[in-house]
DNA sequence: AAGAGCGGCAACCGCATTGCT
DNA sequence: AAGCAATGCGGTTGCCGCTCT
C-alpha cells in the first residue's frame, strides 16, 4: 500500500489520465517546456505528482511518440539489441525512434509469453548459433527457456561470441618484437574479420588453437571501459556473421587511426557509433593481447583516460 | 447472455543514480 | 562528506476489452 515519496499529498490524484488531465499537460508543456517535474502539476493545474507528469508525457503524450504495431524492423531490432543489452529497455528504446522503453518491455514481455505457448516444433540436431527471428518465432518452450536463460546470464561477450566465426580478429604481425623498445602500445592494429567467409575463419581458427588461444572466444571482459555503452545497432541477427571489415589502432597521443583513417579525438564517438561492432569488444581484445607482453600497460586504461575526455558520448 | 480467462498496455512502485546545497 | 530532492529505470500491478465456453 506503499506511495511513493513524492506523491503523499492529499489530493494526487492517481490512475488513468483522463482527456482533460492530458490537455492540460500537453498546454502547459508545449508552451514552457519541462524542466522541473516537481513543479509541472501546480503550474498546469493537476493533482497529479510530477513524476506521473513525466511518465504520461514521456510514454503517451509527447508529440514524436509513435504508436501502433511494431514493425518487423523494429522487431528484429528489438530482438537483436535484447541479446546484446538484456532487459535495459531504455538503452534498446534510444535505438528506436518514437518508442518508448515501457512500450518495448510490453511488447517483450508478451511476446515471450506468446512465444512459449507455441507447441514444440521438430527437436533440430543444434541451437542455432545466429538465430534469425523466425527461428526463434519456431522454438519451444524448453529451447526458449535456454535461449532466454543465456540471454539473461551470459555476458554480452559470450552471447556474442557463441559464434564460429568472430566477430573481429587481433593481427598480431606487430606483436612479435616487443623486446624492441621503441614498440608501444600505438603500433598494434586490430582488423576485423571482414571477407573472411565462416569457412575460411574456422581454418584459421582451427590452426591457432594449436599455438594459442582463440582471442575471440574465449575473453571475459571486465567492465573497465565504458560498461554503458550500447553497441551499435546489428541490422539483424543474419548480418552478425561474419561482421564486416573494420580496423582500429591507437596512433599517437590524442590521436586514433580507425578503419584506415586517422580521426581526431572529438571524431572518435562519430566513428564509434557508425560501427557494427561494440567498440569496447575492441579495445579489450586489446587489452587482452597486450596483457601478455611485458612493460606494457593495460590499454583500457589508457582508453578509458582519453575516452573520459568525451563524458557525453561514449 | 453471462462470466471466466486471457492479453495488452498504462500506470505505479521501489530502488538507483544524479545533482545540488 | 552528507543529506536531500529530483529524475531515471526496470519490475510489477491492475484495469479494460476481447474471446471463449
Amino acid at each position: 500500500m506503499g506511495h511513493h515519496s513524492c506523491c503523499n499529498q492529499q489530493k494526487v490524484r492517481r490512475g488513468l489520465w483522463s482527456p482533460e488531465e492530458d490537455e492540460k499537460l500537453v498546454r502547459y508543456i508545449t508552451t514552457h517546456g519541462y524542466g522541473c517535474w516537481s513543479e509541472v502539476p501546480e503550474k498546469a493545474g493537476l493533482q497529479r505528482c510530477g513524476k506521473s507528469c513525466r511518465l504520461r508525457w514521456i510514454n503517451y503524450l509527447r508529440p514524436d511518440i509513435r504508436r501502433g504495431r511494431f514493425t518487423q524492423e523494429e522487431e528484429k531490432m528489438i530482438i537483436s539489441l535484447h541479446s546484446i543489452v538484456g532487459n535495459r529497455w531504455a538503452h534498446i528504446a534510444s535505438h528506436l525512434p518514437g518508442r518508448t522503453d515501457n512500450e518495448i518491455k510490453n511488447y517483450w514481455n508478451s511476446w515471450i509469453k506468446k512465444k512459449i505457448r507455441k507447441p514444440p516444433p521438430p527437436a533440430p540436431t543444434s541451437l542455432p548459433v545466429s538465430p534469425s527471428i523466425d527461428q526463434i518465432n519456431s522454438y519451444g518452450p524448453n529451447q526458449l527457456d535456454t535461449l532466454h536463460h543465456e540471454l539473461a546470464t551470459k555476458p554480452l561477450q559470450e552471447t556474442l561470441f557463441s559464434s564460429p566465426c568472430p566477430l573481429f580478429m587481433i593481427e598480431n604481425n606487430d606483436l612479435v618484437d616487443c623486446s624492441n623498445t621503441s614498440c608501444t602500445r600505438s603500433d598494434y592494429v586490430i582488423h576485423e574479420a571482414g571477407g573472411l567467409n565462416t569457412e575460411a575463419w574456422q581454418m584459421n581458427h582451427h590452426h591457432e588453437q594449436a599455438s594459442a588461444p582463440a582471442v575471440a572466444s574465449s575473453f571475459g571482459y571486465s567492465g573497465t571501459m565504458d560498461s554503458d555503452y550500447l553497441p551499435p545497432l546489428l541490422d539483424n541477427l543474419e548480418n552478425m556473421v561474419p561482421i564486416q571489415v573494420q580496423s582500429c589502432s591507437i596512433e599517437e597521443e590524442g590521436e586514433v587511426a580507425v578503419a584506415g583513417q586517422s580521426l581526431e579525438r572529438n571524431e572518435l564517438s562519430e566513428w564509434v557509433d557508425s560501427q557494427r561492432c561494440p567498440s569496447f569488444l575492441l579495445w579489450e581484445q586489446v587489452d587482452r593481447q597486450l596483457n601478455g607482453h611485458e612493460g606494457l600497460p593495460p590499454v583500457s586504461s589508457t582508453m578509458e583516460a582519453m575516452l573520459a575526455s568525451y563524458p557525453s558520448s561514449l
